[in-house]
DNA sequence: TCAACGAAACCTACCGAATGGTATGTTTCG
DNA sequence: CGAAACATACCATTCGGTAGGTTTCGTTGA
């Protein structure tokens, strides 16, 4: 009855959607609430489809997880590659890159997908070694550039008002902006002396 | 052959308990995960007990965040009061306050239940109305200090920081140590020219 | 060229373990 | 004695995972 007897068969594709079905699905229930059940019928395959490509939840959810981290990598090779004021040895080069690609995501739709894996990241190792360890090489990438304590403090305060923006603390899209434009030219120099 | 037929009743005690045991099981175990069995075997009690106490598990969750916000209030009273150097009226008075009382927070056992519930408020909007309810007001109560912008980045940055840790950004707790002194010395009059 | 074969890509059916919640006792206290 | 403070037993579901089939596809060897 199904239509997979019946397409051919390309599993790099259904793996892609079963992927991106997980982001949609995960991003409206969180990780908790996303089924793999439901992630299969989005993905027009059955559960034991679904579980040929993700042996189990748990990696379905790295897998999810690792392809954001591509994405949030494109991004910040894009923003990098558009900074035309400056060599690449400009102070805070890295920091600027990183506060517009969260704004960036916290605009876009894939938003509630990273708020729902950031849940995750509490009770799953996995994730969070996927992240720290994102991180970390990034940041060893731009230690020339990035390494003060001063960009660190902007980086966590981009962290904090994108953390704030799904609490709903009040701060509308205009202040949150006013306060990302503040950062940006407060990662310019040194701020303390 | 349990206790409680055994002991006096006190129900204020098992109250405490209660919210006490759930604060530790969600932070081991992330709100997800702690289960109203897990908190009830905890506190001693059966699960018909604590459903006694709490009629569900939503509720639980929701006098356990509040119960946090009393104490977060405490804490911050209490940095207040020991700001020997300046009046009242000293700028950032507020903001160091509150960093400090983070800190402190995130070094107490009490650290994962603050992560965990920050990160439930997503699902949650009845959280979400708790905590924006309680920061509105109290930085109205401090907006002749505060207000800011310079003080609103440095709280974000705090925010940040404590989320990190919960991801295990390497940052030691001495590297972090570091950073918050550093937002302390950065709060005492505005960054921007 | 093509039949055959083995592996990969699915599907159907089922299981079992949690878990939140209910309904109904039983004990204790004022 | 009545109400609060518990306990016991049970239920309904949900959900992740397994077992074993069936279809498709690429390859191989005659």
């Amino acid at each position: 009855m199904s239509l997979s007897h019946q397409r051919k068969k390309q599993p790099e594709l259904v793996r892609r959607s079963l992927i991106d079905c997980a982001a949609r699905i995960v991003a409206e229930a969180g990780v908790g609430g996303a089924t793999i059940q439901a992630v299969a019928d989005a993905a027009g395959v059955t559960k034991g489809g679904l579980l040929h490509h993700f042996p189990s939840k748990q990696i379905l959810i790295e897998a999810l997880f690792a392809d954001l981290l591509e994405q949030l990598d494109a991004q910040l090779d894009a923003q990098l590659e558009g900074e035309l004021e400056g060599d690449a040895r400009s102070y805070g080069r890295f920091t600027r890159a990183y506060v517009r690609a969260m704004t960036r995501l916290s605009e876009e739709a894939s938003n509630g997908v990273w708020t729902a894996l950031t849940l995750a990241m509490q009770s799953e190792k996995p994730l969070r070694a996927l992240w720290s360890g994102w991180l970390e090489a990034r940041l060893r990438r731009h230690a020339k550039t990035d390494s003060d304590p001063s960009l660190a403090i902007l980086r966590y305060a981009a962290d904090g008002i994108w953390l704030a923006v799904l609490t709903e603390e009040v701060s509308s899209a205009d202040a949150r902006r006013k306060l990302l434009a503040l950062i940006d030219r407060l990662s310019r120099k040194p701020l303390a002396p």
